[in-house]
DNA sequence: CAATCATTCAATCAATCTATTGAATGATGT
DNA sequence: ACATCATTCAATAGATTGATTGAATGATTG
């Protein structure tokens, strides 16, 4: 049996770029970046880092192909590199917030909340539904809710989510979905709402298995046939 | 003026996932169980490591939340943890996966870099189709697929791409062809791909010249005699 | 072309991470 | 209770990473 059996570079490649994610002040700075081409020194301003420190963790992020430079006069301006970096970005914040989540969750609440985080089952879904028990959150782009939805959601795009909190009751628990387990749409959208105090739990599976397992759809053109 | 201005302490969080996944053996690992709940010594036989090397991993991966643990007798068993992880790794996959790409052009050409991006032989996809490191995808209307295809093939034409990229895996390299050099189908799904971020080429000379070739087709009738 | 400014490089030390070794724990079967 | 098995823990040494310092580079200005 070889070393390691299911070896590909990929692996390598991937570790690499995890690396160079892995020190907050790196983060802060894509961050930094992520939102306009910036100089070294606006950079440092920004961060609050010295300004070797900060060049050494940009030449390590440029190494990684995450940022990319260009001159401008004596400035150096640093962007985002090519690819999809935001996304996994978004990603790893996602994680990171939903994790966050739990625990303070495991620090202010004793008991079992930490499983409110967890998602919830197709079953308890539909019982849920049925008793009216639970408010349903689409958080996809309005597009997508207008081609199908679960019946009885309601749309709110994660990226207005914050601001539209206020349409969203406080006396029952919200089921956010977005379009699967790969899909970080709602766990971003627990993170807010949590965040702010509501009791959510996400329904993981999303719109693609409600589709698949033949269950009503509303507003859709799926199962009309 | 504070340390770091846009402090937050999401990004401490992020950078200890990130930290958490830059390793190769760590990914191995997590990529093991991901397939599925396995025992400390079957991930040590699957990945090479020993056992208390693995097991290290493997305290560190839980402390992060990435895994879970059970017991089952003597054997712990390690399964994913909760939260959108498979979105982070299949997101860091799919920007290692691009860069790779990158990397491997800048070494092999000094021409195009976008030239490699965009089309690929029929020698490297025989070889990648071997070694199963890509998806094959055809653009083209559901009839000719069904009339015959690329062994393995999937189909998505091109004007159901967009709202069917969820069927596409962002961890290997997509291939698209179409009817070959002259048709525009692979181009276009090349375009809508890469604006959503997944790492795609194309086979140009599509499925007229793999036929010509002699090569295996799917489901076609075109060289059963 | 010398002075200046923004950035990078090089060298250092402290801190952290990794693999290995061997001992300790926890569950099982006799 | 004892022996056994799977896993974890603890301690160590070697490798890697991070912040700081001061010098070097490259572009601009007068």
């Amino acid at each position: 049996m070889t070393d390691v059996d299911a070896y590909h570079p990929l692996f390598d490649l991937s570790a690499d770029l995890a690396r160079m994610l892995g020190h907050a002040h790196r983060l802060v700075l894509l961050h930094h970046i992520a939102e306009g081409e910036k100089a070294v020194e606006r950079l440092t301003e920004l961060t609050g880092l010295s300004v070797a420190n900060a060049s050494q963790h940009l030449q390590g992020l440029k190494r990684a192909g995450l940022v990319q430079t260009r001159r401008d006069g004596k400035r150096v301006l640093y962007r985002l590199g090519n690819g999809p970096i935001e996304a996994l970005l978004a990603a790893l914040r996602s994680l990171a917030a939903y994790n966050g989540v739990q625990i303070r969750d495991l620090i202010e609440g004793s008991a079992g909340r930490s499983n409110l985080l967890e998602s919830i089952t197709r079953e308890e879904l539909l019982r849920r539904m049925q008793e009216d028990s639970i408010v349903l959150l689409d958080v996809r782009p309005a597009d997508e809710f207008a081609t199908g939805r679960l019946p009885g959601a309601i749309n709110i795009p994660v990226e207005e989510l914050e601001r539209r909190l206020a349409e969203l009751p406080r006396d029952k628990l919200i089921v956010a979905y977005c379009r699967g387990v790969r899909c970080v749409l709602s766990a971003d959208a627990l993170a807010v709402l949590r965040a702010h105090g509501w009791v959510a739990r996400r329904f993981e599976h999303g719109f693609p298995d409600w589709l698949d397992a033949g269950l009503d759809v509303e507003d859709g053109h799926y199962n009309s046939g």
